[in-house]
DNA sequence: CCCCTCTCCTGATCGC
DNA sequence: TGCGATCAGGAGAGGG
């Protein structure tokens, strides 16, 4: 499931061994790949072809890519649930879910691998935000917490603004991006802070001793090539990350907290697993 | 405008 | 052995 320490990993495979190519060809085998692209999958595919990749970028979850004759237009790229941005050789028996493929200069090819379809490609226009160059898919998207720019005592703001609980804020993209249900639930144990505790009703300095474990927990993660759960994440070069091992909250239910030994709980909250200790994080009276 | 629920999708796993 | 139910969750549409 990746967030912005697996994306960011993809990013830079992208800048390693895409960034100066050329497509030479494309090919679209789910429409579902591209359905955000809305001239449909025969435009994209004539529209990236013959162009040379400039630049891979990112801002929280999402990827874009730029091309060497127009800086105005990107390539973005969202890897949802289980998407993959594999570059294999020509040879290479294409994987069963490779929804979109474009042959390379190098003879190698870039393939789009998506299990459950949940993230795709599309082509759009670049405008600027705040004095940063962004798709406009990606304009609503606020500024996650490693990009050099990312104001800290802003988005400290912005959180506790909300009338919301903490952890449905911290997963809002537009609020602060780059956190998923996982890294979510470990800054939250890092920070001691109960994800149903209402974000406004937090102080200054917890939300803003929450935003630093944040920033702690996925430059680590980070460090340790991303999170991976099962084979759907896999990096540029299929390598799977392995930080799983560092996790102190998720998928830890039943298991004693690393910090105080009681056994830590799992709720649901918002269709979705949410794990903490309830002696560290004490949940909020209602 | 703000907040929140629902929906998309496939494969692994479990209980009967 | 087979089959239906359940779970995983990012993000946008749409409802209140």
């Amino acid at each position: 499931m990746p967030e912005l320490p697996e994306v960011e990993v993809v990013r830079r495979g992208l800048a390693d061994h895409v960034v100066g190519r050329t497509v030479t060809a494309v090919s679209v085998g789910h429409p579902r790949a591209v359905r955000r692209h809305l001239p449909g999958a025969a435009d994209l595919c004539g529209r990236i072809t013959g162009r040379t990749v400039a630049c891979a970028h990112r801002r929280g979850k999402y990827l874009w890519l730029t091309f060497a004759d127009d800086p105005d237009e990107a390539l973005v790229v969202h890897l949802g649930m289980s998407g993959q941005m594999l570059v294999q050789a020509a040879g290479v028996p294409r994987e069963k879910h490779a929804h979109i493929v474009a042959d390379l200069s190098d003879g190698s090819q870039l393939r789009f691998v998506d299990q459950r379809t949940f993230g795709g490609w599309a082509l759009a226009p670049v405008t600027v935000v705040e004095g940063t160059a962004v798709p406009v898919p990606v304009a609503h998207i606020a500024r996650d917490p490693l990009d050099p720019l990312f104001d800290a005592e802003a988005a400290v703001r912005a959180i506790r603004s909300k009338r919301s609980e903490i952890k449905r804020v911290l997963l809002d993209q537009t609020v602060v991006s780059g956190l998923g249900n996982i890294y979510v639930d470990e800054s939250l144990w890092r920070a001691k802070i109960h994800g149903n505790r209402s974000a406004a009703g937090l102080s200054r300095p917890v939300v803003r001793s929450l935003l630093a474990e944040a920033t702690a927990v996925m430059r680590d993660a980070l460090t340790a090539g991303g999170t991976s759960f099962d084979a759907l994440y896999v990096n540029v070069n299929g390598q799977s990350g392995y930080f799983e091992r560092s996790l102190n909250a998720y998928g830890r239910a039943d298991e004693p907290c690393r910090r105080c030994g009681a056994p830590m709980v799992r709720e649901q909250f918002m269709n979705r697993s949410s794990f903490s200790c309830p002696r560290c994080q004490p949940p909020p009276r209602r």
